[in-house]
DNA sequence: TCAATAGTGTCTTTGAGACACTATCCG
DNA sequence: CGGATAGTGTCTCAAAGACACTATTGA
């Protein structure tokens, strides 16, 4: 580690506490945690996570969640639009996940970083606009890589349960969906991310009383009757719609918390 | 706004984009919103909310959050148990909240704030050690003070709707209760919250089938018949308790959003 | 025809909501 | 006794769960 004499900064003198803290500050990053669908043509879409590659030290050739430092007077909101559009993703849903600072999550030094967690349809076109230069792909949830850098592994697993949380009571897995989807799509998308088998009949009830899907008129082959094919009615998610399936729920038992 | 040179600094060097972002880096504050219930002789006892007197500009004389910067190295669980100990409040549930970061937020400069959340058992002895040096009282929810300084307003909004959502399905309510308390406390706890009643008979169903009370066999006068105090059995949030009240729910309608 | 998948109907069970009733204190 | 508050019982109704039945495709 080489000490040198680095900089002779020039800056704004204003009332005395400012000035001391303006110093000597944490640095901060921001995480993103994105999901999309495999575009599979087998049964089972599979959950997927956007991962990058590392080429720097520490963790140098390790993956890791799309990141980076925040500028002075950037938004954190920005950074995360600028990560994913470097990764050639542009139109997602973005929410803040959560601030981790644990100590030891970098070892050069104390980092803050403020997770995002976004959504991808499974049908945008930037999902193949990939590997245009940056060294990014999508991993299946269970087949993660190894060890991954930083303590990205948990800021994954926040993630997983806040989308697996809000399945309950939000629409968000429409937003996974693409533009047109058929019933049985909707329901593996649910078992999918909750991770067991619902009742068709029940959630396809479910689904019609919400009212929540304009049928298209047409019907996609599946080997056996086609299925229908409808798209999102976003206008319909007039503020109190709740999603509540007991038996995920009850089934899940371990873990969660939420936020 | 006078400008002037500052420092000569030294610092390590290391690869290179650590060393760029080591110089420009956004400041990093944390608020805390404390809640607790007022001990009020009266029927009602108030949600109350902690906030101290900022001295220094800008916002001097203004009301806001207890909050500080955050040191370089200094978990940002720690800032907020700092500030409350510097208020006198020792022994509190404390969780994170959201970080804002708005520009606007601070007029002076980019500042980012990961706020907490925080509840103070009512019997607290904690509750009037205030006033010790720090300017800091209790407010109650209906009653704050007008403009608070920077967005602090917006971030108790927040905390609001974050307690609210959590009375769901958490038992949180018990900590913002004495260690010993009736029934009657407990629903009106609730009520008070959630900003509208409930049916005793259903609530006290709830409860009892959750099975979280421990009788202690005393009883409280209440200018009827007495009520019985319990304590609550900690021990007994195993996991997957859920508390759901529907009327509530589907009364409230407006707002919420969780995260 | 059967295998496969999509979609509907319906009975059961759970549990929330409403509300009446009983209990125990004070005066 | 009546007023006040605490606490219980019970009927109703909405909605979740289980599961059987029908529908439409291809081979």
């Amino acid at each position: 580690m080489i000490i040198c004499v680095i900089s002779t900064q020039i800056v704004e003198l204003t009332p005395k506490q400012e000035q001391r803290e303006s110093m000597e500050r944490p640095a901060v990053a921001v995480d993103v945690v994105l999901f999309t669908l495999a575009d599979e043509i087998e049964r089972h879409r599979q959950l997927q996570v956007l991962l990058t590659r590392r080429y720097d030290e520490p963790f140098a050739g390790r993956w890791c969640l799309p990141g980076d430092w925040v500028r002075p007077e950037e938004l954190l909101d920005h950074v995360a639009l600028r990560e994913l559009a470097a990764a050639g993703v542009e139109d997602m849903y973005l929410e803040q996940l959560y601030t981790f600072d644990r100590p030891e999550r970098d070892p050069r030094q104390r980092v803050i970083s403020v997770a995002y967690f976004a959504l991808l349809r499974a049908d945008a076109g930037a999902r193949h606009a990939l590997n245009n230069g940056v060294d990014a792909r999508w991993w299946n949830l269970d087949q993660l890589p190894q060890p991954m850098a930083f303590d990205h592994h948990d800021i994954l697993r926040v993630a997983v349960d806040r989308l697996r949380s809000k399945l309950e009571y939000t629409t968000l897995a429409f937003l996974l969906l693409p533009e047109v989807f058929t019933l049985p799509d909707l329901k593996q998308t649910y078992e999918t991310i909750l991770g067991e088998e619902l009742d068709r009949g029940n959630f396809y009830r479910k689904i019609k009383e919400a009212r929540l899907l304009q049928p298209t008129g047409r019907r996609r082959e599946s080997g056996g009757r086609p299925a229908a094919l409808y798209c999102f009615r976003a206008d319909r998610t007039e503020g109190d719609f709740v999603f509540r399936w007991r038996e995920a729920r009850s089934a899940r038992r371990a873990g969660a918390g939420t936020s």
